[in-house]
DNA sequence: CGATTGGTTGAGCCCATTCAACGAATGTGG
DNA sequence: CCACATTCGTTGAATGGGCTCAACCAATCG
C-alpha cells in the first residue's frame, strides 16, 4: 500500500490510499484492476466472483483523476456511463430554475453515480468534486452487454438499485421530523460510519463540503449548521476547527438522535 | 367497462373502474389478463410487447381484493413478491422503535410495491390499504425466471428502479426547503396529476388518507395540514369538505410553489 | 495587497408546533 | 334505535426553533 500526501486547505494534510495493483506471486494468475482494488466490496463488483469481475474489468475505464470543484457531469447531460469513485469525495446537486441549488448527496470511495439517469437517459443532477481524487467509468452500453453474458451481474445491479430506494425513508425521517441538532448528529455519525467502512478513521474526519452544502443537504441554513457545530463543540461532543472534526463522544451524539 | 359503487365515509360515494377483460371478437386471439388491463401502461408491463406481457401474465396472481385498513405486508416481513395495485389506494409507513410511524408514500393503481425489499429480502416498510380495492401479485422468483427468458423485461425493470431513485431530490426539496403551504400545494397537484394519468378527474378528488397521514408524509403536524387546507378553501383555491376536495384554481395552487 | 469566499456569532422575527378545547362522524353494544 | 366511546378534523392561543438580516473575522487567491 502506498500513501501519498495532498493539500486541502492551508494546514490539514490528509493521507489517502492509492488503490494499487498488489504485487503478485509468480504462481498466481494475473488479476484485473478491479479484482485487486481495495474497495471492490463497496463498488460495482459487490457480490461477483473473481471471474465475473475480470469480465467487468475489461470494460471499465480506470482511475481518471479529478480536481477539486471539477464537474464530473453537469445537470441535464445525456447519460452514457456509470461512475465509481476510487478516491476522494463528490457531491450531487439539483439545480432549480431560479438558480438555487439543493445538495442531494455526498459520495465516497466505492459509491456509484448515475443510477438515477437510467430511466430518463439524462442526469437529473450534477456531480462536483469536493476534493481531488480519482474515479472509474463504465459505459452503460458496455455494462448492458456484460450483463447479458452474466445474469448474476444484473441481479446484483438490481439489488444495488433497490438498496438506493431503501434510503428514502431515512431521508424523509431526517428532513421531515428532526431538529437541527438531530440532523447534524445523524449526518456526522453516518459519515463516520461510511468512512470507517472505507478503512479511514471514524473519529477524525475532514468535512470537504462547505457549511452551506451540509445545510442544503440537511434542510438547514448554513448559520444553523455553524451554530449546531459550535454547540456540539462547547458540549464536548466534538472538537471543531474549521473543516477538521474530531468526534469526542460518539455515544453522546447517538443519544441525541430520537428512537434508535 | 363496469362501474360499481362502494362506500367511503358516510356520504361520499366514489365510482371506481373494474378493470375487466374486454369482450373479444371471435376472430381475435384470446388476450391475457394483464394485456387487457386498462392500467398496464403504468404497471409492471410498461414498455413490453404483447407477447412479453403474455409470458409475464402467466406468473401473476391477479386481482386479490383487499379491505380498508388491511395490512398487505407488515414491516420486517420476508420479501417474496412484488405487488401491483389494480384499484384502490395504499400507504407505506416505516415504524420507529418508539412506536411512532412515518408515512413514506401513497400508492395508486399501477404502482408497484416491494421494490425496496429486494436487496435486504425484507420489507422495510408496511403497506396498509386506505380504502377497499384489489391488487395483483407476482412472486419475485417467478419474475426472475421470466426475466431470464426475456432480457427486455429486466431492462425495463432496471429503468423502473432508476425512476424510483429519481424522485429522491423532489422529496428532499419538498421536505428540506418548502413552507407548509408549498408542501400541501405540491402534494395536491401531484396527486391530481397521478389521478388524471389513471383516467380519474384531476379536479375532484377524495383524500383517502387522514390529515395525520398527509402531515407525516409532508413533514408537518396534522393541525398544520388542516389549517393550510382551510386557508386554501378561504382563498378560493380549493373547495374542502372533509376528505372530499375540489381543485378550483390549479394555476393559483401552482403559483404558490417556488421556482418551477 | 485588496478582493473574494467561507465561517462564526448576535438580535429580532415569523412560521410551524404545542397544548387545548370542541364538533362531527363512525362504530358498538345494550 | 339510541347512548356512548372512539377516531378524525377544526380552530384558538401561546411558545420556540430556525430563519433573516447583519456585522465581523479568517483564509485563500489573483
Amino acid at each position: 500500500m502506498v500513501h501519498i500526501y495532498f493539500r486541502i486547505g492551508v494546514e490539514y494534510k490528509e493521507t489517502i490510499q492509492i488503490h494499487q495493483i498488489t504485487m503478485l506471486a509468480p504462481t498466481q494468475i494475473p488479476q484485473s484492476i478491479c479484482g485487486s482494488c481495495t474497495i471492490r466490496q463497496l463498488c460495482l463488483p459487490t457480490g461477483l466472483t473473481d471471474e465475473e469481475i475480470n469480465i467487468l474489468d475489461q470494460h471499465v475505464i480506470h482511475r481518471k483523476s479529478f480536481k477539486k470543484n471539477e464537474v464530473i457531469f453537469p445537470s441535464g447531460e445525456p447519460f452514457h456511463s456509470l461512475y465509481m469513485i476510487s478516491t476522494g469525495q463528490l457531491k450531487t446537486t439539483v439545480l432549480h430554475n431560479d438558480g438555487r441549488a439543493q445538495v442531494t448527496g455526498f459520495y465516497l470511495g466505492g459509491d456509484v453515480l448515475g443510477l438515477d439517469a437510467i430511466s430518463t437517459q439524462h442526469h437529473p443532477s450534477e456531480a462536483v468534486a469536493l476534493c481531488s481524487g480519482a474515479l472509474c467509468q463504465i459505459p452503460f452500453a458496455a455494462f448492458k452487454l456484460v450483463s447479458h453474458q452474466i445474469p448474476n451481474i444484473q441481479q446484483q445491479f438490481i439489488s444495488r438499485l433497490s438498496n438506493e430506494i431503501i434510503h428514502d425513508p431515512d431521508v424523509m425521517i431526517l428532513l421531515g421530523s428532526m431538529t437541527a441538532d438531530e440532523r447534524l448528529a445523524t449526518f456526522l455519525l453516518n459519515l463516520s460510519k461510511r468512512l470507517e467502512l472505507r478503512q479511514h478513521s471514524p473519529t477524525e474526519l475532514t468535512l470537504y463540503m462547505t457549511r452551506d452544502d451540509m445545510g442544503s443537504y440537511l434542510g438547514l441554513k448554513l448559520e444553523t449548521v455553524s451554530r449546531a457545530l459550535s454547540r456540539f463543540h462547547d458540549q464536548g461532543l466534538l472538537f471543531v476547527k474549521g473543516r477538521h472534526i474530531q468526534i469526542l463522544d460518539a455515544i453522546g451524539l447517538h443519544s441525541l438522535i430520537p428512537h434508535r
